[in-house]
DNA sequence: GCGTTTTGAGAACGCTGTTCACTTTTCTAT
DNA sequence: ATAGAAAAGTGAACAGCGTTCTCAAAACGC
């Protein structure tokens, strides 16, 4: 069984080759984590200050700039974790044994999307730039600044996404001329959509014009299954 | 000829109503426009302060709080510009003649992602709550905050799409059984997502592993027929 | 125990959006 | 034309931000 180092697993080497000095960094710098993930998963960027994280651990706000060179390096190891989680859930249900690739499919859609939504802030931060800084050249590409780190886990979330629309062509159920680099990109782009409307807009998956009954969840399915039917064979 | 109320023509009403005092005013308050927009279109939310305004267009920081009661209000007409152009766009795509309804649809999609990846900075700061204070409840679901005129032309561009679906399954191309409202509202999802994607990540257009050589614009095009295929009858 | 390195505190810098008291200009009504 | 009211503009200030600096205290290796 292969150790997968994460955002997590690295700063919590092996027990016995800990010195005492190298546990109490770690056990401030946790605390430092854990109250960022609980004050950003609350209240969002505006409400995680370093002031404010300070004085909820009894720190100076300087102190925290011995174990974060910058604010922007916090966040992003809270967004790591947060996509690190993202991975795990895809994979359980890629691991799910007996069930049909299609089913699989959409399944991984739909899950993708919650969990997303059971994190809003941490999504939205993740790919809205706030946090850090991303700028805009004149063709209005984006510029890439601290993509580093940053790109690990969503690169590797999206690695498992061109896995799966392989498999699924691979085994038929999708068209067999489908190009799998851009039909995986434009696969996550419409899970992406749906994930951030629904974090930005109120309501955005209930209270349709012709039918106001339908919950959020029969509409990320019903979303999930239009995505996937444009692939299939 | 029904005069269509904007955010642009209600200060410019019918100029011989117009005393001077409201002239010199709306000249001020276009001219502090005028400078928002420029700076916010080169850098960005981060470059927008109130202070290097009032810099350019030669008055006090305090002075531009005559004008508008806080920075939020001002961007969100920078915004409410944006989709009025959006609107037009997508508007002029659908009165084109003579060309089928799947082709309407496809070409709805793909100038609604060239019209969002020309303000990257605009379209980003709508969904990404940069300069409003969007806030979510513990369910993960956005609390209402300045939604009054933020969402007059977001709506008109859904219920331009909402038209557009309808009218395709209307003429038997789209499915009989969609369900218009979630239907657009998927549509919507997968042109936002692919938007969001492209204007956050630099390069998601181009360089794929198996095909690094499919430009932005085919790409565009390409999402743009998975979206609307998965529509289809 | 001693010198070195690490960890923490506190003040300060430069920036932000916003407000308040105040002056100056402009408009309105007599 | 002029007195009074209303609007426009200013400058200082407040509270907050991320960050950096200097310096003291603690922990470290030898």
């Amino acid at each position: 069984m292969k150790v997968q180092m994460s955002a997590e697993t690295t700063q919590i080497q092996k027990a016995s080759t800990q010195t005492p000095a190298e546990r109490r960094r770690l056990r401030v710098r946790d605390a430092i984590i854990e109250a960022a993930e609980r004050v950003f998963a609350q209240e969002g960027p505006d409400g995680l200050s370093i002031r404010r994280l300070a004085d909820e651990i009894d720190y100076s706000p300087s102190a925290i700039y011995k174990y974060f060179t910058s604010k922007t390096e916090l966040v992003s190891v809270l967004k790591e974790d947060f996509f690190e989680g993202l991975v795990k859930k895809i994979e359980e249900v890629k691991a799910r044994p007996d069930i049909p690739l299609d089913v699989c499919a959409r399944d991984s859609v739909s899950t993708y999307i919650h969990t997303a939504l059971a994190r809003p802030y941490h999504y939205a931060a993740a790919f809205s730039g706030a946090g850090e800084g991303v700028t805009f050249g004149p063709d209005g590409v984006a510029l890439e600044g601290s993509d580093t780190v940053e790109g690990t886990f969503r690169l590797q979330a999206f690695s498992m996404l061109y896995e799966l629309v392989s498999e699924c062509r691979a085994s038929g159920i999708f068209r067999a001329d489908l190009e799998l680099g851009p039909a995986a990109k434009s696969l996550w782009a419409s899970m992406h959509g749906l994930a951030m409307l629904m974090i930005h807009l109120p309501g955005y998956g209930t209270s349709f014009e012709d039918r106001d009954d339908m919950a959020q969840d029969a509409f990320i399915d019903f979303h999930a299954d239009l995505v996937v039917r444009g692939l299939l064979a």
